[in-house]
DNA sequence: GGGGGATGAGGAAGGCGGACCTTGCGACCG
DNA sequence: CGGTCGCAAGGTCCGCCTTCCTCATCCCCC
């Protein structure tokens, strides 16, 4: 399932034109990408949390040589997802 | 942040209504989430990805009592962010 | 637009599962 | 065609996950 995919069941859920579909799927996913980018955590209820978190230093390492690495610490995205996607447990 | 919010940015973006934008936003949303209900993995690039793990049993305990509880094996919804949110170190 | 009812989300304690993270290249999406 | 993703191995450390209550959000209707 790939973004094409997403904006063809938004076409045949709505009555526009594919390419109307794609435009607005990237719309609002570009929207989404710059709030998280600007750092700001985003809440949908019914569907999840897009939080901002910081992580601290660690300790990798190269895959191909085994050398230990320092990774930055840095700011990354995390999902909470709603609770409703407990329910599909099976 | 939140949905409402989106749906202002969204607003200021593109010559839609409040209200449009407000629907297009639930209407891609409510795609997406249909489509993890479905437990099927969803790819954005330049986005990141949402993928259906499935989770093994564990342990887990009742916060105010202690007490120990099993937790049952489940279907969880992950998001991996794509390597464009790296650049956002600081 | 505002108020009220209803639904959803967060937090707390603690242990352990597992996800993250490194580099570089091949593959594939866009 | 260009840019981005996945994967490889392995250790560390983080965040998940429980229950239940409170608060916020959200939706609806006036």
């Amino acid at each position: 399932m790939r973004k094409a995919d997403l904006a063809t069941e938004i076409y045949e859920k709505v009555g526009v034109s594919k390419k109307e579909a794609a435009d607005l799927v990237e719309l609002v996913l570009d929207t989404i990408k710059g709030i998280l980018q600007k750092g700001e955590s985003f809440k949908i209820a019914g569907f999840g949390n897009f939080v901002v978190r910081s992580k601290g230093p660690r300790k990798g390492r190269n895959p191909r040589t085994g050398e230990e690495i320092g990774i930055t610490p840095r700011r990354v995205v995390t999902f909470r997802p709603s609770q409703i996607f407990k329910k599909y447990v099976n």
